[in-house]
DNA sequence: ATGTTATATGCAAATATGAGCATATAGACA
DNA sequence: TGTCTATATGCTCATATTTGCATATAACAT
């Protein structure tokens, strides 16, 4: 299969709320719950919705749904997306992007499983919460 | 220095002619003319012009001016640019990427001494002009 | 000077896009 | 049932972008 660069498919990632998501989702290598996604960029819920629905009808990125929860994943069946999310990945640096990634992995710690087991967390409760758990381990 | 992708940049580049200039500049090493541009795309020369303000504004394209004739290279003073330029000639493959290259070199062609002597050159002439030069050769 | 040519740019209309907010949907669970 | 909670979406407004056209600029030729 051959990679094909579209403009559109730069467009789509021309778009700092999107760039983030996208990077979120290659520097993390698996796949993430919105409302993960949700309290590492510190956007509205609507916003992060939106995109990730722009960056699935561009065929970005798929979505496992389990109940309520969808968890997102970038798409690999394409090379050419293989490709963009290794330079995203690769060539973000920075802010937001490195700020993004941290806060991703201090949400992560409170998976259960490996799966995501706690809704939205405003930041203040967010080490609280990694504490409790901590301790019960 | 560092290479560092912004969602700017990859907007620059997510227009069809935008990223069809890049694609020009960045798969000929060589400086391109405005006309020869043109040309080669066949679209507008406001359309070229107005492009390559934008990409020279985003610091992606840069200009030597001689007399009215305008010579349009990639920048590679950075190195997301250089990163950007090669990932473009890289991955834009077909239409209207073959085309427009296949375009220019028949216009360069008609380049004198690695300068472009001729401005608009309608499609049905370029051919005439062409075996005008080689068998003045 | 006058005309010609290469390139840039100002403007207006059409269209697209993003932010924000409210609300819908739909699954989980009491 | 009713109530949460996670996620999606419809709507409006403001703003940005694209397109097309006409024209400006500026160098060169005669």
């Amino acid at each position: 299969m051959e990679a094909n660069l579209k403009a559109e498919t730069l467009k789509i990632l021309g778009d700092q709320t999107r760039l983030r998501v996208a990077y979120l989702l290659a520097a993390s290598k698996r796949s993430l719950c919105v409302c993960e996604i949700v309290d590492s960029l510190k956007l509205p819920q609507y916003q992060i919705s939106k995109s990730l629905v722009i960056l699935r009808r561009a065929g970005l990125v798929g979505v496992d749904r389990n109940g309520t929860w969808g968890y997102y994943y970038p798409k690999t069946d394409q090379k050419t997306n293989t490709i963009l999310f290794d330079f995203v990945k690769e060539y973000c640096i920075g802010e937001p992007f490195d700020g993004d990634l941290t806060e991703l992995s201090k949400r992560l710690a409170l998976r259960d499983g490996g799966r995501c087991v706690v809704g939205f967390v405003p930041e203040k409760e967010l080490q609280k919460l990694i504490r409790k758990k901590t301790a019960a381990v």
